[in-house]
DNA sequence: TAGATCTGTGTATTACTTACACTAAATAGT
DNA sequence: ACTATTTAGTGTAAGTAATACACAGATCTA
């Protein structure tokens, strides 16, 4: 069966992300593992960004050659499919956590908030389809875990689990955009006035009156040198109003019920 | 100056988005425009795919070669971010509309969920930095304006904005692709049951209690394909949650005041 | 009309993924 | 121990992509 070049029915992605290839008795013992491929990838994407990941760069990292690579992984694609999961790691606990189920969610976006920082690149990267890996889910559940005391149904939970999710990807993705163009300007974030901001002011005020009037408060200057984690906080004001929603969502419908 | 092949100053990306290429008056009439090439970008894009989009594919789709493109586009990265902003077109008006600030956010949610249906591709792209071409801002731009009747205040309603559109976007995303995913397993929706449903399920329970809980309550086959706009009814959920949160931020910081 | 300058093209280079075939090693069964 | 079988890692080469560079012809300005 396997007189090709085939390695004996390649491991899909899901078979890989779940550690559920059985490793064949026969034939030389493996020196490297998937692992090994998916930790280098994870170190040049750390330090170079996802750009400067190709299967020569990760072959010649761990001094083998490119092909070999193969034998662990079947395409880039799924290399990467697997870095993702592997570097967003497991989600922090947060069942039984002091301050109910609001501390919860808290820590889960300050925590993913966190593994953005680690690793700009996942950022970078589309995901494809719902989390599938045992990590991204671990994500989901932990979601779940802390909305399951909040009073949210099964279907509600996962929206707003989801929602949530995409809302901290995708600011944290634009400030940390932002935090990086302004130390890639001016050294000093200081004397280079915060770059997005001065854009802004340059855009015709006829066009963008609302804009133009948001701009001139110096809402997007706001960011903080001093203040660190500025990150969060300007992700926490959308949590905090969504959490405030749900709460007065469920207390509502209780009311309605009785 | 121009001796060599550069395009005597080759114009920005920005300066591309906003028009902004004062037409030199020496030399050949330019038979094609940046504009016929990103429609034609987007035509290829929309038929089949992101992926699809190469500079000697849109080249002969508009009867040129490969290199005649690079004298209207720079790189192929900035012929996609060209093709972004194009794309996602103007945002419908939100001012005045009957509803208050709450319809015009609606409005722009809905909106921008038909926008990625029509280009699905648009959410298989990551963006980079914060929003900056025309189109792009218009969207902030009717945000703003929507915001502005609420009681928010200036960075407030960016930040509202920003959460907003991210979850928009990655719930679209997701659900798009689990659409995407039945629509190729069981060609009748109906018959094959919800993949992702099934993939749950088949996930250990120990290790995602939440998760699988949720799972066997049908949480994730609540999708009816007899609701045509899906996508939208399950983004809802998360949007109203939101807006009621900041009704409620707004009442109690203007009870405070008082 | 002369000169400058621009458009579109052709050629070549580089980088990357991947198909395929080969070797060398390790095990299983005899 | 011996042999057949299977598998790990390598080498080569093909195919696709982006893009650097230089040239030919077109067209405008003076």
């Amino acid at each position: 069966m396997a007189r090709d070049g085939t390695p004996t029915g390649a491991p899909t992605t899901l078979e890989l992300l779940w550690g559920t290839a059985e490793r064949p008795s026969r034939g030389p013992k493996p020196r490297l593992s998937v692992d090994k491929v998916v930790q280098a990838a994870i170190g040049v994407a750390d330090a170079e960004g996802l750009d400067a990941v190709s299967m020569q760069r990760v072959a010649q990292e761990l001094g083998y050659t490119t092909m070999s690579l193969y034998r662990y992984v079947s395409s880039k694609e799924q290399l990467v499919e697997l870095m993702v999961d592997t570097a967003i790691g497991s989600a922090p606990e947060v069942e039984g956590v002091p301050g109910g189920w609001r501390a919860g969610i808290h820590i889960l976006a300050r925590e993913m908030v966190a593994v953005f920082r680690r690793h700009p690149w996942l950022l970078r990267h589309k995901l494809e389809g719902p989390p599938q890996g045992p990590c991204s889910l671990s994500w989901l559940e932990q979601g779940l875990r802390a909305f399951s005391t909040s009073g949210l149904g099964s279907a509600e939970m996962v929206q707003a689990f989801m929602f949530l999710d995409g809302a901290v990807r995708e600011l944290a993705r634009v400030l940390g955009d932002v935090e990086q163009a302004q130390r890639r300007a001016g050294l000093t974030a200081d004397q280079a006035e915060r770059d997005y901001g001065r854009f802004l002011r340059g855009i015709p005020a006829d066009r963008y009156p609302a804009l133009a009037a948001v701009a001139a408060d110096g809402a997007f200057e706001a960011a903080d040198p001093a203040d660190r984690p500025e990150v969060e906080v300007e992700i926490e004001f959308g949590i905090e109003r969504l959490l405030d929603g749900i709460e007065a969502y469920v207390a509502a419908q209780r009311a309605a019920r009785e």
